[in-house]
RNA sequence: CGGGCAGUAGCGCAGCUUGGUAGCGCGCUUCGUUCGGGACGAAGAGGUCGGGGGUUCAAAUCCCCCCUGCCCGACCA
């Protein structure tokens, strides 16, 4: 294809398609034509190799479920929308897996002593999630293949070595992707595990923002990050609260126009959230942004959702942009920014009203402190003196604590060295193959192209032959090929009744990393030329030497 | 699920306002001339105009319903 196709936006959509890597089928959903399948393949080869030196076997388990074992581990109504349920000729419930805790799970059931322990079992195979919103070709699909291996142990230290075996193995893996990836502390969300990794690379299009510290190694996704709150010393006020009229004002930005003293970073936010179903108020600063999945997280909260209009009415007496939580009597969760400020500004729970002169400790009741804020570029680093900044990045990697949650459910239980049964210690850790694909395409391109890393290149080699009408071109170029393909390098050639030009672009729209042209020019001097794709450096080399030395680069470079 | 944009040949697009039976570029086929960075000429092939219904003598074009894709948001193991 000679042209982007028009409803492509992200950088890997219009190269993998225009290239010929994938087609799509529907709104999350690919096809692998031959040479997406080569990329694939080299990916999850590379998964292989080092899971497999860490200790993983491979297993292949079903795509398809009996609904049964979802509803025993819980996660049949847990995972509502996403899982695709359906039903059988008998009737029976069936789910697509979107991932295989349960499968894998069952299986460990046959394990009956810790002497059968540690395990680690693992297997690329395709997953299924009916997103709301699949986007950005490959970065986010309904069906994709993931490598998923899930560690068993008989205890936690056991669980920690298998952690963090994977914690380097993922390490290893991206490297060897060509990827620099931040290792970051995540939110294990539905999970519940205690702890989880994600490893994110930096990517324009990736659509999750971490917050990384300029001087010390802290990151962490946004979901999850902290972040020092800087001192702030308050003008004291002896004065109770007062009343001051706002007509028309609901928002902390127009509020803050009255006048210095309300200033954004002066006033309080109030929110009204519903957490399993009690209303709660949740209070931060003016300047300062819910994070909703630290207030998941850190009240434990199951189903959680901002309240209606109606509710709030109810509960407080006056609509939003005029709520307060002074002289509430409601369960409050209050940012720690807010500790011991005073004199700030509030809504008074009365329409076209506020309060200033509010002292937090005097004058609201704190039913809870809790981390809820949404780190912004610049705040100080909650471990140094560091500055947090917030990046784009794609996430390739997950690796979770899984803990006891599915052994319990599922009675994967072994007897330890004292005879008592206990249930398996898990993990579960994930890499997605086409996402990882999106992500070195979005890493690694040009306006000409693709420029894959020779690890990935669906070739490691294209001979380009200016002239395959010439005789001696048309020798010389085969003669390169069977040399190199003997010498087990991956390589194609391109002897097309084409123009040369047309060959060169497609050679590097494809991106493969070394193209050697052969053409009548340069066999009269019995050259052939060598053009490197990722640094655009073009060479010469004798044809005698050609392949010996092609290969050589191209095996340092694997 | 809410908001926006879009669906016409394999790809990129025009035509729609003002209804008259579909066009351009690239690609494709054949022949010729070419041949070291997406060649040129000539002759061709290729279309249920996303689907259904309606209005009309007549619909790509007007009206109604639906489907699909992309982007933003909500959502997100």
């Amino acid at each position: 294809m000679r042209d982007d196709p028009a409803d492509a936006e992200a950088v890997n959509h219009k190269l993998l398609v225009r290239g010929g890597f994938i087609r799509q089928l529907m709104a999350g959903s690919w096809s692998l034509l031959p040479l997406g399948m080569k990329v694939a393949d080299k990916v999850s080869n590379i998964i292989r190799e080092e899971m497999n030196s860490i200790g993983g076997q491979e297993f292949l388990l079903p795509v398809v479920h009996p609904g049964e074992i979802w509803k025993k581990s819980g996660r049949w109504d847990d995972v509502e929308g996403i899982l695709v349920k359906f039903k059988d000729r008998r009737d029976t419930d069936l789910i697509l897996a979107m991932t295989h805790e349960e499968v894998f799970t069952l299986l460990a059931t046959e394990m009956s002593s810790y002497r059968d322990l540690p395990q680690m079992w693992y297997h690329l195979q395709t997953k299924f999630r009916d997103e709301a919103r699949p986007k950005s070709g490959l970065l986010r699909v309904r069906e994709f293949v993931m490598k998923d291996s899930y560690t068993f142990d008989i205890d936690e230290a056991g669980l920690d070595v298998q952690f963090e075996r994977h914690r380097e193995a993922y390490t290893q893996i991206f490297s060897r992707f060509g990827l620099e990836t931040i290792p970051v502390e995540a939110s294990s969300g539905v999970m519940g595990g205690n702890e989880s990794v994600e490893f994110m690379v930096r990517a324009e299009s990736g659509e999750d923002l971490i917050a990384v510290c300029d001087s010390c190694h802290y990151a962490a996704n946004i979901e999850r990050a902290k972040s020092a709150v800087e001192t702030i010393v308050d003008e004291q006020s002896d004065q109770q609260p007062q009343r001051f009229a706002t007509p028309g004002i609901r928002t902390i930005k127009a509020l803050a126009e009255v006048g210095e003293f309300a200033s954004a970073q002066r006033q309080i936010k109030s929110l009204v959230y519903i957490i399993d179903g009690r209303l709660t108020l949740v209070l931060l600063r003016g300047d300062h942004e819910l994070q909703e999945q630290k207030l998941a997280d850190g009240t434990g909260g199951q189903d959680l959702r901002p309240a209606n209009e109606d509710e709030i009415v109810g509960a407080l007496g006056a609509h939003p942009g005029s709520l307060g939580a002074v002289g509430v009597d409601l369960p409050t969760i209050v940012d720690p920014a807010l500790n011991g400020r005073t004199n700030m500004v509030t809504g008074a729970n009365e329409d076209d009203w506020h309060l200033r002169g509010v002292d937090v400790a005097r004058d609201i009741t704190v039913g809870e402190w809790l981390d809820v804020r949404t780190v912004q570029s610049g705040d100080p680093c909650p471990n140094c003196d560091g500055t947090l900044t917030l990046d784009n990045t794609i996430e390739i990697g997950h690796i979770f604590k899984l803990g006891t949650r599915f052994s319990e459910s599922l009675g994967a239980f072994v007897l330890d060295g004292d005879g008592n049964e206990r249930p398996i210690v898990m993990g579960s850790y994930g890499i997605g193959v086409g996402r990882s694909m999106a992500a070195v395409a979005e890493a690694y391109y040009d306006e000409s192209g693709l420029k894959w890393p020779v690890s990935l290149a669906p070739y490691e080699v294209v001979i380009t032959v200016i002239r395959p009408n010439d005789e001696e071109s048309k020798m010389a170029g085969e003669r390169l090929y069977e040399d190199l393909g003997g010498m087990g390098i991956d390589v194609i050639l391109d002897d097309r009744d084409e123009r040369p030009g047309v060959k060169f672009k497609d050679a590097e729209l494809i991106g493969i990393p070394y193209r050697l042209t052969v053409g009548p020019r340069g066999l009269e001097n019995g050259i052939v030329e060598v053009l490197e794709r990722g640094s655009g450096e073009a060479s010469e080399l004798a044809i005698d030497q050609a392949a010996e030395e092609i290969a050589g680069r191209v095996m340092a470079a694997r």
